[in-house]
DNA sequence: TAAGATTGATACATCAATCTTG
DNA sequence: CAAGATTGATGTATCAATCTTA
């Protein structure tokens, strides 16, 4: 049987421990400050990095929700008024997701708070050459997950 | 207003995609090949280490879940009859979650998978010095979260 | 038939309010 | 009153089933 030697589980269990301080952390500011969840910011960025519109399916990728949840998250941040459905001229199956200028406004809002707070609790803690070798350990597991040699699907 | 620079943005989402994707791949593998969901492993795992018991508040604290979270898993998990509640004798407030024989078996029967996944897909990508530069830079920014002048609560 | 999206049933989380005991 | 735990209302996720269009 497998085995994992103590001084890697420790390191395993200092992740999680940090990934879980962190989105704590995170949520809680901007929800303090700004009323706004980490997955609807989210949600605003990865439409903003696209100039305002992505497809559902092509955001549920991005952001990792199921279609379903993201069908529901779209409800709701649509009852919210920060972003609304636009059916697809040409894929009549398509639905995209468009950011108002509500939308905007508040993703400009809360953006200050949340970069702070990555700049503040992840970023002032590392070196350059810590965050390159972190960057590339980090990329090397997630690389890892992708091949198939590696107990795929 | 504050700021990121691009290396250390981009460590940020790795840090992000890596947890993410390593959760996801544990979760499944532990549900597809022992039908467990990692929050029931988990219970399990802390109640192990500390002989099969702890009080309700001590293992909330530990899973890192709220009261009435912990209150409803154990629920579940004492209706699958992998734990028990008992009264504490001495302090009638408390209460006790003890790990059931069926429990232990159960825990028994997950971990090889549990440890397998940790070893496979985080701990063979890291040489004994990276883990423990990771392992140092992890705790750095956990403890820069307690400390006060962080923007503590 | 498959792709894109939504809906129904269900699992699991939180906060606020409440109950019991110290 | 405070501490430990549970319950009620609600938010948010998933899978399976379904609907529409390609």
């Amino acid at each position: 049987m497998q085995t994992v030697d103590p001084d890697r589980l420790a390191t395993w269990r200092a992740f999680l421990e940090a990934h879980r301080g962190l989105i704590d952390r995170l949520t809680r500011e901007l929800d303090e400050e700004r009323d706004l969840s980490l997955s609807w910011y989210d949600v605003m960025v990865n439409l903003q990095e696209q100039g305002g519109r992505l497809r559902m399916s092509e955001l549920a990728h991005r952001i990792v929700l199921s279609p379903s949840g993201l069908s529901r998250l779209v409800d709701r941040m649509g009852e919210a008024g920060l972003v609304v459905r636009e059916p697809d001229a040409y894929d009549r199956r398509g639905t995209w997701v468009v950011l108002t200028d509500a939308g905007w406004a508040r993703l400009r809002d809360a953006a200050p708070v949340h970069i702070r707070g990555v700049a503040e609790h992840f970023a002032a803690h590392l070196s350059e050459d810590e965050a390159a070798l972190l960057r590339s350990v980090l990329r090397r597991i997630s690389d890892g997950l992708d091949r198939p040699d590696e107990r795929a699907p």
